[in-house]
DNA sequence: CTTGACTCTGGAGTATGCTTTATGGTTTAT
DNA sequence: ATAAACCATAAAGCATACTCCAGAGTCAAG
């Protein structure tokens, strides 16, 4: 894997899939680290920024917030003395999301079970599914 | 389980922990469906409310938007010809959800790990890490 | 050396999901 | 029967997360 160290924000706009206006409203955000300048004020991105910036898409695409994201993140700027602490809980709250997910899952598919084999004019079934969920 | 069939806004309010606002919002987005009203006029809600509710704040939680959630439910009002589908469908995405869920919980254990390792002022290596989510 | 693509900043505008405010009717307890 | 608590609508306001200008500088190609 090669990464040409030096790119403008409108490559890394291009090889992450985000768009210029919001790299730069993430690294307002502190999302990103401040980005190095060229002489001229342009902003200067490496492979580490590319692998940042996918990992925030990741994270919301999960339903975590920018703040979240941020303390996600903000775990590398620490100095290491309770990042363990931090990390661990995280990965807990993830173990909880993905069993809500999980649950949701086998309702839907129970649903669908269901609503396949009954006739097509009977009601769905899904809210007494749902009361399951809770 | 027993539920009084009829409660009034500020009930459901208060069993479910969502604001009567916030109530109110929901059936103006047709997330949940119009109440029936008292002759002089205060909406009348029942059990079914309660679980509806219930299963939208959870939705939320896992990042759903409202938009989404109003599809999730509306699998409900549609003909039971392709329920199916839409459940099998969406449970595919929770699927995806969870897994990306999983590597991230997996790559945080293992930051924590190695930092819980490595001295405390060693650099933490959480970019190296999020490199194995991509 | 100029045209066109790219970048900069600062600020305004937009969509989503509430939340608050203003104004007024209803119900219930004393 | 009247105060306190509850409910109604409509509209404005707010936070988050972008998104889109305006006005201006930078740079590579012909």
């Amino acid at each position: 894997m090669v990464y040409r160290s030096a790119m403008k924000i409108g490559e890394l706009s291009k090889t992450t899939g985000v768009s210029i206006d919001t790299i730069r409203y993430y690294e307002q955000r502190t999302l990103l680290p401040e980005a190095v300048r060229t002489q001229s004020g342009y902003r200067q991105y490496s492979g580490n920024d590319i692998t940042r910036l996918k990992f925030i898409v990741q994270a919301k695409e999960l339903g975590f917030t920018l703040k979240e994201i941020s303390q996600l993140l903000g775990i590398q700027s620490s100095d290491c003395r309770d990042v363990k602490l931090i990390a661990e809980s995280k990965a807990l709250e993830m173990e909880g999301r993905i069993a809500k997910l999980s649950r949701m899952k086998e309702v839907l598919l129970e649903l669908a079970d269901k609503c396949g084999q009954s006739g097509n004019d009977d009601p769905c079934p899904i809210l007494k599914s749902l009361e399951e969920l809770t």
